[in-house]
DNA sequence: ACCTGAACACCGTTCAAGT
DNA sequence: ACCTGAACACCGTTCAAGT
C-alpha cells in the first residue's frame, strides 16, 4: 500500500538537513557577492534559514568557514585539468595555469582569501594552497622526469607566477563588480568617472598615459608570461 | 629606534596633540603586531591615551585609516631609491624591486594590504599603489627612452612579478612573527611541528619533498626572477 | 577647537536549555 | 541529535554635549 506522502518536503521549510557542505557554499556565494567583509555568522545563518548559533554545530567559527571556502574552491582543479593537454609537462602547466585563473575570475572576490590566508604549512604556497593539488603536481612532473631539485623550484616559479598575474587581475575584476558605491541620492555631478577619486597634476605622466594604462591585457600578459615562464623551466631541465 | 621617545611631553600624557600621522603612524604599528584584524577603532584609540570617538577628527573611519597605512608605507620608496644605480633604467628597477622588497619583509603583516586593498584607480596597480611611486616610475622609464607601449608593458610585468613574490615572501614571514597561536597551558604534545597541522598520506610527494620544499629561497628566488624579467624587457626594448 | 558619554545597530561565541 | 534564547564581550559610528 501508499503511504502518504510524507518523504519530501522535510516539515516546514528547505533547511531542515543542514550540513557542513551547505554552510559553505552558502559562505562561498556570500563572499562572492559582498566580499569576505560582508561575512556574518548571523547573516549566513539566516541566509540558511536557521539561527546563528546552529552554525557551531557544522563549523568551529568563521576561521574555519573562510579556510574551508578556501579548499572548496581548489578542490575541483585537478579534476578540471584537460588530460588531452597533461601530456606533457609544458601541457600540464598551461592547463592547471588556466583553470586556476578561471576560477580566480568567477571568483574574484573570494580569490584573495586564497592568495592572503596564511598557509597551513610553508610547503603550502598560495595560491596553489591544497594538499591535493600540490600532491597533483608534484607527482605529475616528477613522472615526467624532472629531479627533485627542478620539481621544486618550478613549483615555486609557477606559484609566484600565478599568484602575482592572478591577484591583479581579480582585484581589477573585483572592483568592477563590487564597489557597493553609495548611488549617490542627490543626482549632481560625478558622471561616472571612476579616476575622480585621484587628482592627478596636469602635466603628470600618470594623466598622458592613463587610457594605455588602463587597457585590459590580462589574457594576453597572462599568456605571454606564462609561456616565458615554460620557455625558462625548459631551460633548466634541458641542462 | 622609535619617536614615540617624544622631545617634549605636551601635557599630561603623550597624546594631547593629536593629528592624522599620529593615528596613522599607530596603525601601523599595530597592524605589524596584530594584522589588519586586530586593528579596532576603539584599542587604536587606547593606544593613543584618547577615546575612540576622537579619532573621527582626524580619519573618516577605519577604511580611511587602511588606505592611509597603505600610502605611509609606499611613500618613502622613491627617497629610498639609490640613485647610484638608478643611473640606468636596469639599475632603477632594480633599486626600486629591492626597496620594495625590504618594506615588505619589514612590515609582513601589512604588506597583505597594500597587495589586496582595491586599487583607488584602474592605472594604480598593487604593489605600487601609489600616484608619487607610479609617476616617478613612468617619468624615470620614458626618460631612459622607452617607448609609451614599452614603459606601460613594463609596469605591468614589473608590478605582477613583485606582488608575486613579495606576497609570498611575506606570508612566511607573516606565519613566523605572528602565529598567536595559544601557548598551550597545559605542557603536553605539540612539540613545535608546523606539519601537525596537515597530516600526510605516507606514501605522498609533498612528504618526500617536504624538507626541500620548506627551504627558505626567497632572496634567490627574487634575484634570479628579477634578472630573468629584466633580461626579457631588454629583448623588448632593444628590438 | 578638541574631546567625550551615551547610545545604536551590529558582531562572534558560549552555554544551558529546549524539542 | 539538532536547534535556539539569552547573555557576554566586543565592534564601528553618530550625535549632542561638555570644556
Amino acid at each position: 500500500m501508499d503511504r502518504s506522502a510524507r518523504s519530501n518536503l522535510p516539515h516546514r521549510r528547505g533547511a531542515r538537513g543542514l550540513n557542513r557542505d551547505l554552510v559553505v557554499d552558502a559562505a562561498l556565494r556570500s563572499i562572492d557577492l559582498h566580499g569576505t567583509q560582508g561575512l556574518s555568522m548571523r547573516k549566513l545563518a539566516q541566509d540558511l534559514d536557521v539561527e546563528a548559533m546552529s552554525l557551531y554545530r557544522y563549523v568551529t567559527g568563521r576561521e574555519d568557514i573562510l579556510e574551508a571556502v578556501v579548499t572548496r574552491l581548489l578542490d575541483g582543479v585537478t579534476a578540471a585539468l584537460d588530460d588531452q593537454l597533461a601530456q606533457t609537462w609544458q601541457g600540464y602547466l598551461q592547463t592547471l595555469a588556466h583553470t586556476v585563473r578561471t576560477l580566480a575570475l568567477e571568483h574574484p572576490r573570494t580569490f584573495p582569501l586564497v592568495a592572503t590566508r596564511h598557509p597551513a604549512a610553508p610547503w603550502l604556497r598560495p595560491p596553489l594552497r591544497s594538499l591535493e593539488v600540490v600532491e597533483h603536481f608534484l607527482t605529475t612532473l616528477t613522472g615526467f622526469g624532472f629531479t627533485d631539485d627542478q620539481v621544486v623550484g618550478t613549483y615555486r616559479s609557477f606559484s609566484s607566477f600565478l599568484l602575482g598575474h592572478l591577484l591583479l587581475e581579480a582585484a581589477v575584476r573585483g572592483a568592477e563588480t563590487s564597489p557597493a558605491e553609495e548611488p549617490l541620492d542627490e543626482g549632481d555631478a560625478q558622471i561616472g568617472n571612476r579616476d575622480a577619486e585621484v587628482d592627478l597634476p596636469p602635466d603628470s605622466e600618470v594623466l598622458r598615459l592613463r587610457t594605455k594604462l588602463s587597457e585590459d591585457r590580462g589574457e594576453e600578459e597572462f599568456e605571454v608570461s606564462l609561456e616565458t615562464l615554460l620557455d625558462r623551466i625548459e631551460l633548466q631541465v634541458s641542462q
